[in-house]
This record gives C-alpha cells, structure tokens and sequence, in this order.
DNA sequence: CCTCATGGTGAGGTAGCCTCAGCAAACAGG
DNA sequence: CCTGTTTGCTGAGGCTACCTCACCATGAGG
C-alpha cells in the first residue's frame, strides 16, 4: 500500500469524526450544554444512584473534577445532589424532572441527527463500514 | 434504517476516531510535543516565511494564541522569529535546523503508523472506505 | 477502639484558548 | 508630504477544564 493512500484515508477519518462531532455540538445548542456535560447528564439520568466518584469514572477524570461537573449541572438544575443512604460520606446524584426531560430532548434529537447522517449510505455500504470501523477500532 | 444501527454506526465512528487520536498522540510522545504543537511546526516548516497571522489562519485560533503557539516552539529551539523583510510590523517564522529534523522524524513515524493501522485492510476495503468516508464527511 | 482506607471538596496550579488595549509600521486621500 | 485609518504583533488579564495536594468526615478491619 502506498504512503499516500494511507495518509488519504487517515485524513479522512479525522474529518468525518470531526464532522460528526461539530454535529453533536450543534444538536446540543439549544440547551446550551457542552458535549462533555451532556454526556454527564447521560450518566447521571441512565441509571439512578450515580455517586460522584461513578460518575468521574464514566466520565474518565479525576474525581475533584467531577465535583465541578456536577456543580455545573446542579448550576443549571438538570441535578440534585443527595446524600447516599448507605454511605454518608457518598453524595448521589439525581436527575431533577427538568435534567430527565432534557435529556430525553438531547436522546432524541441526536438520534434524529445520527439517522439523518447515516441515511446517506445504503444498507450494504453501512454494514461494510461498520465491519471495517471495527476492525480499526479493535486495540 | 433503524435507529439503533445508526447510533452504533456513529458509536464506531467515533471510537476509531479516538483510538487514531490516541496512536498520533502516542507516536509524539518521543518529541514531547502535543499534536497542536506538531501540526503547528508542520505548518511552518511547509511553506518558508509563514508569518504569525498565517500561523493563526492555519491553525484556526486567534492571532494572539499564535504568538503562544510561537512562543512554545521557539522555547523548544524549533522554530526562530525573523522580521520579515517586505514589511517591518511583521514577523516570519523559521524553522531551526532541528525543527526541520524533528519535523522530518515525526513525519516518517505518523506515515509509519497510519500505514500500519490501514494495512489491517485489504485493497477493496481500502478503497470502500475512501468512498464511504467521503460521502460521510462531504457537508 | 484505633488505625487505615475511602468519598468529597477547598486551595491553588497549568494549558490553551479568548478579548481588549496599545504600539509601531504601512497605506490612502487630501 | 502629512494625517487618519488599517494592519501585525504582543502585554495584560480573564475563562474553562483539567490537574494535584491537603483536609475532613465516615467506614471498615485487625
């Protein structure tokens, strides 16, 4: 294979990743929530009972960091902070209705993005890019 | 197409994203510099007589994060500013003779490493993926 | 109990951006 | 020419999103 074709191809992934996230950061603009923190608002509203220190772990940082996370998001009333009832040095965090609804929100209008992306190819282009995606994502 | 395909689709997409990310990032560790510092050094060791506003532009930040941007490379000996002899308000970066050693080094270890992760494929998958990612990343 | 580990947070630091103001040089129109 | 505006760079200062370190309260195991 020759340089270039691979230097071409890896040039193309990176755009087509970074297309993708410049979409995911407009689907987030209305609700005015960076990708980090809506991933965060994901975390939280998956499942319940999500302590800080989960909460650093899913996000892959350091657990003061997710203190200001979860200050932001409490900030902006997506979440409560509560004690954990089997653990009073444990703070859980938990979803207010207005976190669940925009979360639900964000759900859809990603999926809606996403579909709309990935209905520019056919059914036998998208099954082969999902074999060679995984085969390069295998590490 | 069903939803779930297309989030799993987008799910791949952006881990293969990370894990080239991850293999750029590694393949610089040697030279300890991060991968905006390496595209920066590429960029001046391009074309001679990048100015700092070129630099800027390239790079897309502000005109004043290139003065940053230059300010590391030259701490690193990479790079030298030289006043640009058509205009006195001007400043051309140089590349050091290092720079253009380190330049040429990383270089060859990115192709090294690029060549390496697509040659996982055969030819037709290759050439399957040129063509998917383009339609993907055409906006 | 007494010691050690654990969960969260205050204090303070770094990297990489930004805007704004200022200075010097270049340019454009009387 | 020279005067007003524009351009190229940078100092000052601010923000965000991370980090480490030290501390406190609580929990868990000899």
């Amino acid at each position: 294979m020759p340089d270039d074709d691979a230097e071409a191809l890896g040039e193309l992934l990176v755009r087509a990743a970074r297309g993708q996230r410049r979409r995911w950061r407009d689907t987030l603009a209305p609700w005015e929530l960076s990708p980090h923190h809506a991933r965060a608002l994901r975390v939280v509203t998956d499942r319940a009972g999500t302590r800080l220190s989960d909460l650093a772990e899913a996000l892959h940082i350091a657990p003061r960091s997710a203190t200001e996370v979860a200050d932001a998001l409490q900030a902006r009333g997506l979440v409560e902070r509560t004690p954990d009832p089997t653990d009073r040095r444990a703070v859980v965090l938990t979803p207010t209705d207005e976190g669940h609804r925009v979360q639900r929100e964000i759900a859809a209008a990603r999926a809606a993005d996403t579909r709309d992306l990935f209905s520019r190819l056919d059914a036998d282009d998208r099954a082969a890019l999902a074999r060679i995606l995984r085969v390069l994502a295998a590490d």
